[in-house]
DNA sequence: GCAATTATGTACTGATCGGTACATAATATC
DNA sequence: GATATTATGTACCGATCAGTACATAATTGC
């Protein structure tokens, strides 16, 4: 009936929430998510809303993508290995740039914590939903006998969730691969999820 | 020979410390600063450059208040129990208010990552020493036959870095003490430094 | 081709940013 | 008390911020 959008909402908004991931909330100008998302400041305004509504499109969409990484894991592997396979999955075999960008939720709850609490508050939830895709994962195993019983299967996935903020944090340092995989390794371990 | 200041130098640093802590840097404004710190503009850069340099100086401060807790007690405990009053000290010991604010180097280093790489690499080392302090200790407690010599001091230095980093994350979301305690009871006991 | 509708490009808004200029106030030395 | 020196208060700077207004372009249905 009208005029067609001449760019790709969906490839857009991915190019916007990696600019947010890298540069935080905060310090990503309009101007520079214009240009990473290749569009017009009106035709931002009117696909998008405000920075804020947009940045909380791409934090849906980052935590939306993680949470699939694991349920896809859960589904092809013995639960016991799914934590391991997804540190692999998004620390180990991903590009060092990648590596440094960290975790989108975790640096949203980080920097946003007294700043933008509407913003931070999804971050932590979107960080809830997958340790309790966790958790739900080890109850599981327990049922299938793959796991010990008498480890509670919530605060496994807690101390797991707790690893992998670790990691996520180092991983913003510039560690190197063998560093974060000496430390996968061992926490593992430690937790009885050795490979 | 001429007029004195009119503030204290370093109370008015410790409120701007405070500040960036809760707020971090990018947010953290100059009239917003001026406020915490009860001094006029001038004042300000007559005293302590930019806000940059001010920065520097608040993490730089802050990360030796944390490197002093350790050493402390590093001398008036036994080496494995440093890590756990560590925690208490600063995680379980403190205000719920004060949790929240998490660990300032931790904070910048997510936040300043690929937006201020010189605060953020003070971030990092500062953070690194931290950690070489406890793998000092470790490796005191080893030559003092009060740990177990088949642990790699370094390595177990670098784990317990790690559940601290996850815990300072952690502290940011709204965490309560029992949840907190409940990951740093669980973490030490697996790492074999139970009290 | 005309009208209705939606997308885009450009110019602008007021607010706020970090930092500076400069006049004034308060102290020390003499 | 005069002078030199440093601190403070205020007014300002250009740059940049997120968001808006509006004219123009491109499409559809008729």
């Amino acid at each position: 009936m009208a005029r067609p959008r001449e760019f790709d909402r969906r490839k857009a908004l991915d190019s916007a929430m990696k600019l947010f991931w890298v540069r935080g909330y905060v310090s990503t100008s309009l101007p520079g998510l214009l240009a990473a998302m290749s569009i017009a400041r009106s035709s931002f305004y009117a696909s998008f809303g405000t920075k804020k509504l947009l940045f909380i499109e791409c934090l849906e969409l980052f935590g939306d993508r993680t949470l699939a990484i694991i349920e896809q894991d859960a589904q092809s592997m013995p639960p016991s290995a799914v934590p391991r396979a997804f540190f692999e999955a998004t620390m180990l075999h991903v590009s060092p740039r990648r590596v440094k960008q960290g975790c989108m939720m975790v640096n949203t709850v980080l920097e946003l914590a007294d700043v933008e609490p509407v913003l931070h508050q999804l971050a932590v939830e979107k960080l809830s939903a997958i340790e309790t895709a966790f958790a739900r994962i080890f109850m599981r195993a327990q049922r299938a006998g793959e796991l010990d019983t008498t480890v509670n299967p919530k605060e496994l996935a807690s101390l797991v969730m707790n690893i992998n903020l670790g990691l996520r944090v180092q991983s913003r340092k510039n560690h190197t691969r063998k560093e974060l995989k000496s430390i996968i390794d061992s926490s593992l371990s430690m937790l009885g999820l050795a490979a």
